[in-house]
DNA sequence: TCTGGGGTCCTAGGACCC
DNA sequence: TCTGGGGTCCTAGGACCC
């Protein structure tokens, strides 16, 4: 029989905090996204906070309001993946395919057969018993025949509690729940299918599936299989992990960047360290994305493909660069917010085709420089090279988009 | 002074080639 | 010379996830 779970660690980072500082037990402490910049946000509350209306996803300044004496903790990535790994450790003591899904989420996979519901809820009881003990962790935990229910299941009821949900009674807890409910129905389709008066899962499980294609594409013949329970994507192998597609880093300025010069230098520390994160993946990659944001919080992202792959901080700054001056953006300016991605990656180890005119040499030297800056900053800091044009502008010269990135993938579209 | 940052996939239209 | 179909690549934008 088919029997997936869907564990979930309740608000992983608050919980992380508390477990390394047991004198916050008790006490609303939230762990807050980006503090340098100006729009930080809340990435996770502690039950206690929780109680004031402190929510994921919400501004510190928010927060605040709500709750004065709410403690507001940096997140400590490493912390989370050390607590993650050892969380997946356990689990893989239970199931051979255990699949990630973000740093707090995992799928396992008991399927077998002679395996029951039964004995998969004696199963996620016991993980849950086992976090509590061995990591000071509180798990919630979905049962179910596939991946779409069981992860519908870990949200049913937390913090600290198994759902199970069979092919007997599936119709009975997931269709009166609101179609918001189900995975991959965000916001603007929720609002689509509530104008055609499909509210809850029930209602869209019972809408043709050809009505929903014209609606939604092919997206809509899925969203059509997860609520009926037809879902059936696999559970990954443990370890295995998908080809990455795009690396890229992006940010909010402490102040708005008023001048091309301002947008200059952040285009430049943010295609630093997708030079450097390039580098560190083995990969390179043709296709340059340059995204902007402006006061009004109105978004727009250009690309260019060109015609050799490169991983040089050099190439990626100059070609975002102009993306932004050659197609009018100036006139976007002030902005409050860049990024700069780098996608249609090959590995490093793919043979390049040497040109004529002596251009692959000059990049070999290029990417010597590049390497070894890349090595003192490793040894001492980041802030250790600088370039003449960042280093002119004071006001953004201390953003760090290499270790202020989180290591957070979450791959795997049902589409 | 109102949702940060890092990703993935899908779609539609245009260009270009056979 | 004109027309049509099919395939692929590129780009912009939308939607979703944690």
């Amino acid at each position: 029989m088919d029997v997936i779970l869907h564990c979930d660690a309740n608000s992983f980072y608050a919980s992380c905090e508390v477990v390394q500082r047991p004198e916050l037990q008790g006490l609303p402490v939230s762990v807050g996204g980006d503090q340098e910049a100006r729009h930080g946000i809340v990435l996770a509350s502690t039950v206690e906070a929780k109680k004031y209306g402190v929510k994921t996803g919400m501004a510190l300044w928010q927060a605040r309001e709500l709750c004065p004496r709410l403690i507001i903790l940096k997140p400590d990535f490493r912390l989370y993946m050390e607590m993650s790994r050892r969380l997946r450790q356990m689990y893989q003591e239970y199931s051979p395919r255990v699949e990630s899904y973000g740093l707090d989420e995992c799928w396992l996979d008991l399927s077998e057969p002679g395996m029951t519901m039964t004995e998969g809820k004696h199963v996620a009881d016991t993980l849950r018993e086992r976090a509590k003990d061995e990591l000071g962790l509180c798990l919630s935990v979905g049962v179910s025949f596939n991946k779409i229910f069981s992860k519908l299941g870990s949200d049913y009821q937390k913090p600290d509690a198994t759902t199970v949900i069979t092919q007997d009674n599936y119709k009975s807890i997931v269709w009166p729940l609101p179609v918001s409910d189900l995975m991959f129905v965000g916001p603007r389709t929720t609002l689509k299918l509530r104008q055609k008066m499909i509210n809850t899962i029930g209602d869209l499980a019972a809408t043709d599936a050809n009505l929903l294609r014209g609606w939604f594409g092919k997206v809509g013949v899925m969203h059509y299989a997860n609520a009926n329970g037809l879902d059936r994507s696999p559970v990954m192998e443990t370890g295995f992990e998908s080809a990455i597609k795009s690396i890229g880093n992006s940010t909010t300025t402490p102040i708005d960047m008023l001048t091309c010069e301002d947008v200059k230098c952040v285009i430049t520390l943010l295609s630093e360290s997708v030079s450097t994160r390039l580098r560190e993946a083995g990969l390179q990659g043709r296709c340059i994305s340059l995204y902007l944001r402006d006061t009004d919080l109105k978004t727009v992202g250009c690309q260019i493909t060109i015609n050799h792959d490169t991983a040089l901080c050099d190439d990626i700054c100059k070609i975002a660069m102009d993306l932004f001056t050659h197609r009018g953006y100036q006139a976007m300016l002030p902005l409050r917010s860049a990024g700069v991605s780098v996608s249609t990656l090959r590995s490093t180890m793919t043979a390049v085709q040497l040109d004529l005119f002596g251009m692959t040499i000059r990049r070999d030297k290029l990417e010597h420089v590049e390497r070894a800056v890349d090595d003192i900053r490793r040894r001492y800091g980041m802030q250790s090279v600088l370039r003449g044009n960042v280093m002119a502008q004071r006001a953004f010269s201390k953003i760090n988009p290499y270790n202020d990135h989180v290591i957070h993938p979450v791959p795997w579209y049902a589409g």
